[in-house]
RNA sequence: GCCGACGUAGCUCAGUGGUAGAGCAACGGUUUCGUAAACCGUAGGUCGUGGGUUCAAAUCCCACCGUCGGCUCCA
């Protein structure tokens, strides 16, 4: 007999051999119908995993959200078999579970599948949840006999995979019918779940290009993305976030609110800002630039080209050079454009000595920069070849660095709750390939950790996560409807100064070298701005609003109090819409609430008469008139409180 | 860059070998209206670009440009 732990603390003893299913079947015949794997030791297993004396277990059913990766993970294998009833020359690769779903990848010669091949393999995959297959573990007995047969199937990605692990106990994972004859495999660590039939809610996604093992000299593959759920209800769900996050997409909501555009005749990855995204950008920076003054921050500004020899000193032509721009020749000499700004802060502090008792100097600039990416990775505004990062380098002493840092973070901290963000903190540290020495190292990651430990942020930390010259501060963000953005940075350069000589002069009177911080919280104004556009799905809190408030008079004969209520608003730098287009008051509302302006003043006889206004919010509706004073206080309330 | 899809009026889209269409927007007129689309009319397109097939091409073929989804999440 052999006692297992069960999570509410209790212990059942079983008949040794016994599986993780047995253990259901004991607890309760209402638990064993829904078991659809185990948690043993902390493990996801199948439900027929013999189990151990002392093994902590935890049966499964869809009503855990570790089951997702057994339900997500055996319709991956349902969709391969399915893929290769249709396509028997197809060859199977590999098929992960990822988030909210899985994918499998597939080299299918002289086929490109179509959407039409999506319809035709979901059907099929019905068929075998209809077959309630058994999904059955096998251990590999005789790995170059199991190569062989591989190989005699012309599988040849599965037998690359089971020669590499054929030391540690490779296993198949069989599909049988009812008779339980085996009419499928798959060379698979799993698990999975007993049988195809718990199988539920699935669709097949979409269709893209892939490389085996995602090396782009090797085979090209083509892979199905699909979601896979318990009910259907859930699926419906997955379905609508989805349909949600098109509805805010950035792209799709810049031609609706006329905020960016980029043209074949300039290039691809270069945005042009219309006046409304403008507006919003330029209130932003002036946030930015207030709160950067406030925290003792420098502004600069640095050229957009640079002579080659700049970047040959930082090391970015024999490191970076890849996402630079061609050299371009002037006067007989080789220019490059600018892909980072920390060469630029450089030279200004390197323009005279330095004292310690000078440092910290932050310099902080919205410096543009140009850098290639490859034409395949564009994406709207947030992936883009020419930006303006929100950039700054501190450069101070050792002892200055925590402190420093602190201070860093809480600019961040202040900035994105501004904006609405949550976030979260991870601590990127030493890679395998990186440059310094284990003190500087240790050092820097230190100063890192207990900044953010001072300041009580929640982090995690991400071994050997850290760029080869840096440590780093990297901060998740998450937007209203919980994506995660990429968001800000701090990392502390351990390259650069060296490169460059950077060094200040002690209080020994002896030369050091200097601290330098690099560190970015917006990222780039490009990528901010499409994010927030998402963010806020196109209504900018009244603040940022390209246009606050819109003036709506009735008729022809309230155009001139109309015209009072604009200029006193205009007066106190609000900015204003008139609207006094001969169309109905219905239509000119309706036009405002597209334009997700906040506030939109109806001016008729009642308003002349009294000398109010009569406004109405983009989501509360109408408000009860007041006068023009009262709705100024009251806007003006909002902006400054940043809503 | 690679795989796949797509590119028709400012926008959203219809048109699959035989004279380019609709709605919205724009423009002109009428309407002067109380909280999400008044009415009538006008104009607007070398169908992404270039080449080819054909009596005839938005439509079929090729090349290029651009856009979109992917190409990291390890059996």
């Amino acid at each position: 007999m052999i006692t297992i732990k069960l999570p509410d603390g209790g212990e059942r003893t079983l008949e040794k051999g016994s599986t993780a299913g047995d253990l259901a079947k004991s607890i309760s015949q209402g638990l064993a119908r829904k078991a659809v794997g185990a948690l043993i030791n902390e493990e996801i297993r199948d439900l027929a995993t013999p189990l151990n004396e002392q093994d902590k277990v935890k049966i499964l059913t869809p009503d855990d959200s570790e089951s997702y990766e057994l339900l997500r993970h055996s319709t991956a294998h349902v969709m391969a078999q399915a893929v290769q009833r249709i396509f028997p020359h197809a060859k199977i690769a590999i098929g992960p579970t990822i988030q909210d779903g899985f994918y499998y990848d597939f080299e299918i010669p002289d086929h490109s599948l179509s959407t039409e091949d999506l319809q035709k393999i979901e059907e099929e995959m019905k068929k075998i949840v209809k077959e309630d297959q058994k999904l059955v573990r096998y251990n590999i007995p005789d790995v170059d006999k199991q190569l062989d047969e591989f190989r005699g199937q012309g599988e040849k990605f599965k037998a690359e995979l089971l020669n590499e692990h054929r030391d540690h106990n490779p296993t198949l994972y069989l599909m049988q019918d009812k008779d339980g004859k085996t009419i499928w495999n798959d060379l698979c660590r799993g698990p999975h779940l007993p049988s195809t039939g718990v199988i539920k809610a699935f669709k097949l996604m979409k269709v893209s290009g892939s490389y085996w093992r995602g090396d782009e000299h090797r085979e090209q593959l083509q892979r199905i993305y699909a979601t896979a759920w318990w009910k259907e209800a859930d699926l419906a769900d997955y379905l609508h976030r989805l349909e949600e996050a098109e509805r805010r997409d950035h792209r799709k909501l810049s031609k609706q609110l006329d905020l960016f555009t980029v043209h074949e005749e300039v290039g691809p990855g270069l945005i042009f800002w219309h006046p409304n995204l403008a507006t919003v950008r330029a209130t932003i920076e002036d946030f930015w630039r207030d709160e950067h003054r406030r925290r003792g921050y420098q502004f600069v500004f640095t050229p957009h080209i640079a002579h080659e020899k700049l970047y040959e000193i930082s090391g970015h032509l024999e490191n970076y050079a890849e996402n630079m721009y061609a050299s371009m020749e002037i006067d007989e000499e080789p220019y490059r454009v600018k892909p980072m700004n920390c060469p630029g802060h450089i030279m200004i502090y390197k323009s005279r000595l330095r004292s310690y008792r000078d440092l910290p100097l932050r310099f902080a600039e919205l410096g543009t920069v140009y850098r290639y990416e490859r034409s395949g990775v564009l994406h709207g505004m947030l992936r883009v070849r020419g930006f303006t990062q929100d950039d700054s380098h501190i450069f101070c002493r050792p002892d200055q660095l925590e402190s420093e840092v602190g201070g860093i973070l809480d600019l961040i901290e202040h900035l994105m709750s501004t904006f609405g963000y949550t976030y979260k903190a991870y601590l990127a540290t030493r890679p395998e390939k990186s440059l310094g020495t284990t003190e500087e190292w240790e050092f820097a990651t230190t100063a890192l950790e207990n900044a953010l430990k001072s300041r009580k942020m929640d982090y995690e930390v991400e071994e050997g996560g850290g760029a080869f010259y840096a440590p780093k501060i990297d901060i998740k963000l998450f937007d209203a409807i919980g994506r995660e953005w990429q968001g800000p940075t701090v990392q502390v350069d351990l390259n650069l100064p060296n490169r460059f000589d950077v060094t200040y002069i002690g209080d020994d009177g002896n030369r050091h070298k200097v601290v330098m911080v690099h560190r970015a919280v917006l990222g780039s104004m490009e990528r901010f701005c499409g994010g927030l556009i998402e963010h806020y799905a196109g209504a900018f809190p009244t603040w940022l609003a390209p246009e606050q408030v819109a003036v709506l008079p009735i008729a022809d004969r309230h155009q001139e109090y109309a015209n009072e209520v604009v200029k006193q608003l205009q007066s106190k730098m609000l900015r204003v819409k008139f609207d006094d287009r001969a169309e109905t008051i219905n239509y000119r509302i309706r036009e405002c609430q597209v334009e997700q302006v906040p506030y939109m003043l109806v001016i008729g006889d009642k308003e002349v008469e009294n000398k109010t206004v009569a406004p109405r919010h983009r989501r509360q509706g109408n408000l009860s008139p007041m006068p023009l004073t009262e709705f100024i206080d009251l806007i003006e309330t909002e902006i400054k409180e940043k809503k």
